[in-house]
DNA sequence: TTTCCGCTGGGCAATCTGTTCAGCAATACG
DNA sequence: CGTATTGCTGAACAGATTGCCCAGCGGAAA
């Protein structure tokens, strides 16, 4: 669970240049390739990794608006409301939050036209009392890991 | 920009099976490798492929508590602010929005108790007005982009 | 002291990659 | 209506990488 020095290194490396393989990694970190492989192995096996899938760019793909739905959810229907949300495709991301709202969803649409479609079908449900969006104009800071890992990994 | 059935499966298959290299792909798609090799390529310079970087669990890591927080940002100091936020490795994201807030940014911690810590960081800053932060309690639905995929080779 | 664990360095066969080529069909173009 | 272009196929090649195995070594724990 706790990662070291030469752990956060793999990382790194792996970030940086997801297609680079162990044995440059070995060559690259100064250590033997069985090594690496274990700790590869490690580091995905206990889920610090959980995988090595595409990163998809849904503006490329024909959706540049980005938006944050926070939901007002009625008593007892939140798992309906998981539910309906998990079948459209546009709610990239679903969190059941404490505060205000009690769901936070993130969205995705072709346009901001289309972003109206895309909230209808989701607030066309039931279960959901209110609904308040905050449309993304910048990502200063899109989502990242990085910094973590080095702090995570010079803590040890 | 468009993407069609083929590229929609080679996302897919990448998606469910990260290590699965080229000519594997071919033999499932049942075509040559080539096609599948010069699909990749274009949708990788198209951007619709950001790159094959590891998916790192912060919970994994010693972060299992993650919160939202919207902030409200003093008139012209948003420059500063966020040069600011991107400075603290416990923010994992930051996008700047319409609606009541200002910013909307993605925080980890290492507890309830640490995600105070982390706050009193973010929010240790001049230009900053006012947060207000929901803590994430569940992940119905964690970031996904395989049924954006799907709609948008479909809708070829 | 003895055992266990992680790292090293080496070797092996099997596989994959990067690259190139010619042929072919459909499409766009003059 | 010809002709160039584009995308896919099937094949080939050398070079590199992978998965797997092994013996040895040193530090830490029992």
């Amino acid at each position: 669970m706790a990662i070291d020095h030469l752990d956060g290194r793999i990382i790194l490396l792996l970030a940086r240049e997801p297609r680079i393989g162990v044995l440059e990694m070995s060559r690259r970190l100064g250590v033997a390739r069985g090594t690496v492989q274990a700790r590869l192995d490690r580091l995905q096996s206990n889920g610090v990794i959980r995988g090595f899938g595409p990163q998809v760019d849904p503006a490329a793909l024909g959706y540049p608006v980005t938006a944050f739905a926070t939901l007002q959810i009625r008593q007892g229907q939140g798992a309906d409301v998981r539910a309906h949300l998990a079948t459209v495709p546009e709610v990239l991301e679903l969190h059941t939050t404490t505060g205000s709202g009690d769901m936070l969803c993130r969205l995705v649409a072709r346009s901001n036209a289309d972003l109206q479609r895309v909230i209808d079908r989701v607030v066309g449900f039931d279960g959901i009392v209110r609904a308040s969006t905050a449309i993304v104009m910048e990502n200063p800071v899109p989502l990242r890991i990085i910094p973590l890992v080095e702090q995570a990994a010079e803590e040890t």
